[in-house]
DNA sequence: TGTCTCGATACTGGTGCGGTATCGAAGCGC
DNA sequence: GCGCTTCGATACCGCACCAGTATCGAGACA
């Protein structure tokens, strides 16, 4: 199977409607028509029913859209990367994320590294389609499926309070006595927000305003709560879950650049 | 990027030789030569160095080895699994794997699924180049990197000895107490052995022979050590990890086949 | 029933892939 | 040092295949 096919077949399953696949890819129609119809002769199955003047998906369809998918960006993935080599890695991380560790790790590999900041779905695309090399992620909450990850830094949480709150002066809490905070929300990986009382936030800066100005708190590991905002208490929070940051990359991807970047987080997560 | 291209790549990488590579691809050399520096002048960067008459890798070639490998079995992934759509799941699975547990696995999921026996390095591929659509693997033995997974079972381990050996009458051994044995060796991922005072086997029928004439013994799951041979004294190892059985899939692959299969892997594993 | 929309088909032209023949350079034996 | 061999690159040619235009046939809709 060739790319040229894939990308065509993958144009029409996302359109459902060839006329509007053909214009996306840049192509005229009956090409397009064609090429879909010797993909189906050489695989041997029917990819799309074609009935009623609707395009649907056969299970076949869906199975390779979503294979497809896959293969396409590893393809891209492998040619953006072969570009890349050489020049210095791509590191793809959240805003948010410590900026502390982040400053020994490029300290420690000595390397030029670009670092690009994004939201969590976004870290895996680009991992999976070569435009990054590598992303910190912070397990429990990022899911780290289909990569290699290692250990960073492991800490534990704070509730990070408005000035003068009543439990505030505590030397720890526990999560069940977070319950009646307004913990700010963020958006999930499908960028909606979750149910409940406190207030939606997208970015640290407003959720540490939101705090400063009394109407939310929020649970975040020590070094973001301690570090970055010495005017708000934090309290530990102990009985929450530690954060861990790990370093993750694609499985297969052990150039010899990522090989001495993940060396040098092993390093980091050794002395932590 | 075509296939056709990295197909090409691949070849001239791993034979480091324009001839003996159109050869094995059943075209003329010629060709070949164009269709690499076409890729070379695409890609804007050199694949190969052509000095002295020998082919050699230069990083950028190390990385599209590398990376088109991955995309070369994605793109087959997403052929073999079209073509199978529709007919039954392939489970790859170890020789010697609870046999109880899979027919648990096979009897709640209902539909057929094809079963094929193979060593770990074996499954890990399949599920790359779509050979198979889940398989069986061992923690904490058997890296699960690259792949989803969901637990079926947790078990601890046991030591199987000869019959009547003098430890064989203890309620519970500590790993320690095992360093004497002459424990069994598998063979590797890679094929080979690990050093060690124990024979070598290579499967579950020659290994418990040597465990009954006394030349050996072996750790091993509570189900291998129990449920299979019930001549031979098996002595719980208190402090030696404990064994999950894991469902193991490409992390992409979500067809809904699969996902009956996952689920109903769930349901075990929630008995369990 | 006329019309509109959509995918399929018919036919044509140009690009590009693969083949053979050959070159130029670098080892290698004598 | 000279020819021989081996290797990748180049020259040139023919054909396959891909894309484009024009058109068809079927189904939805008024």
């Amino acid at each position: 199977m060739e790319t040229r096919e894939l990308r065509y077949f993958v144009a029409v399953a996302e359109e459902r409607h060839f006329g509007r696949a053909a214009q996306r890819l840049g192509i005229a129609q009956p090409p397009l028509s064609r090429a879909i119809q010797q993909l189906e002769r050489r695989l041997g199955v029917t990819l799309l029913d074609r009935a009623n003047r609707t395009v649907a998906l056969t299970e076949a369809g869906a199975v390779l859209l979503c294979e497809g998918r896959a293969a396409l960006a590893a393809v891209e993935a492998a040619t953006r990367r072969t570009r890349r080599a050489g020049s210095g890695l791509v590191l793809a991380m959240k805003a948010g994320a410590s900026t502390e560790l982040l400053r020994r790790l490029l300290d420690t590999y000595g390397e030029p590294v670009e670092v690009v900041l994004c939201g969590i779905a976004e870290q895996a695309r680009m991992l999976r389609d070569g435009r990054a090399d590598a992303a910190l992620l912070h397990l429990p909450f990022d899911a780290t499926t289909g990569f290699d990850t290692q250990a960073l830094h492991t800490e534990g949480q704070v509730v990070v309070l408005p000035p003068g709150h009543a439990l505030a002066d505590r030397p720890h809490l526990l999560t069940a006595e977070t319950a009646a905070l307004p913990l700010a929300r963020w958006p999930g990986p499908d960028g909606e927000f979750v149910d409940g009382p406190g207030p939606q936030v997208r970015d640290s800066a407003q959720l540490y305003e939101l705090i400063a100005l009394g109407r939310a708190a929020a649970i975040v590991p020590e070094s973001s709560g301690t570090h970055l905002h010495r005017d708000l208490p934090a309290v530990p929070l102990i009985d929450a879950p530690t954060v861990t940051t790990v370093i993750a990359w694609p499985p297969h991807s052990r150039s010899r650049a990522l090989a001495a970047f993940v060396h040098a987080a092993g390093l980091i997560g050794q002395a932590a």
